[in-house]
DNA sequence: GTCCAGGGCCGTT
DNA sequence: AACGGCCATGGA
């Protein structure tokens, strides 16, 4: 399949990097790390990292980098959960869909890992029926914060696809399906592979695997 | 000042 | 099913 051997392609070109991020990868994730990749895979909706991260770094100093945190301030105070998100932009929608997928946590599944123990397709229905986590979303959340084998369908993937010609259909779904008939399904690999995918789309920083 | 950044929802056709 | 308008900030 073409599509393996760009991924073949991609590890030779970011050989060193790519050890980097599997060794990064590898190791497992303490609840804190899972969280952080959780509220930035819904902060980063249509937004510069940078931007995300600015936010990210208010809602430490507010001591609620965490799903429980958010929980806790937004229940008390949504206006302040607000102020703190909002340099990452869409601030008020993003205040409502940060504060109601904590809740969804907290109040059905306890914590996130108690919640990632169930099957993928169980998990995923269950992110998509919440309102402002759609595909993208829910799919970066299971396959960065779940370590769950479903492949992550981005603008930079879909820059992927047309650069090198490997569909002329680019809707959610059928690109999906595409990457995961064309791949070993391997948590690993597709991690790997799009993390990739986005470096190559941008020639640079780690972003979304970056501590910050 | 202008443009744009790793979506998703909602209404219209 | 597909498309357009909308949400908002900070950096280039």
């Amino acid at each position: 399949m073409k599509i393996y051997q760009l991924y073949l392609g991609l590890l030779k070109k970011y050989g060193k990097p790519a050890r980097f991020w599997r060794k990064w990868c590898k190791r497992k994730k303490n609840t804190q790390e899972r969280e952080e990749i959780v509220l930035g895979a819904i902060l980063t909706q249509r937004t510069n990292w940078k931007n995300v991260e600015l936010a990210l770094k208010n809602l430490r100093r507010a001591k609620a980098l965490s799903i429980e945190g958010v929980y806790r301030i937004g229940k008390k105070n949504l206006k302040l959960l607000e102020t703190l998100i909002k340099p990452s932009g869409f601030y008020k929608q993003k205040t409502k869909r940060l504060f109601q997928f904590s809740k969804f946590i907290i109040e059905n599944h306890c914590s996130l890992e108690r919640f990632l123990e169930q099957d993928l397709e169980i998990c995923r229905e269950q992110l998509l029926e919440l309102s402002g986590i759609g595909p993208e979303t829910a799919d970066s959340i299971l396959l960065y914060a779940g370590d769950k084998p479903v492949f992550v369908i981005d603008e930079y993937t879909r820059r992927f696809v047309k650069k090198h010609n490997l569909s002329d259909k680019f809707s959610y779904h059928y690109l999906q399906d595409l990457f995961e008939k064309s791949l070993p399904k391997d948590v690993k690999i597709y991690q790997d592979f799009h993390a990739m995918i986005v470096l190559d789309g941008k020639g640079t920083s780690w972003d979304l695997v970056t501590k910050i």
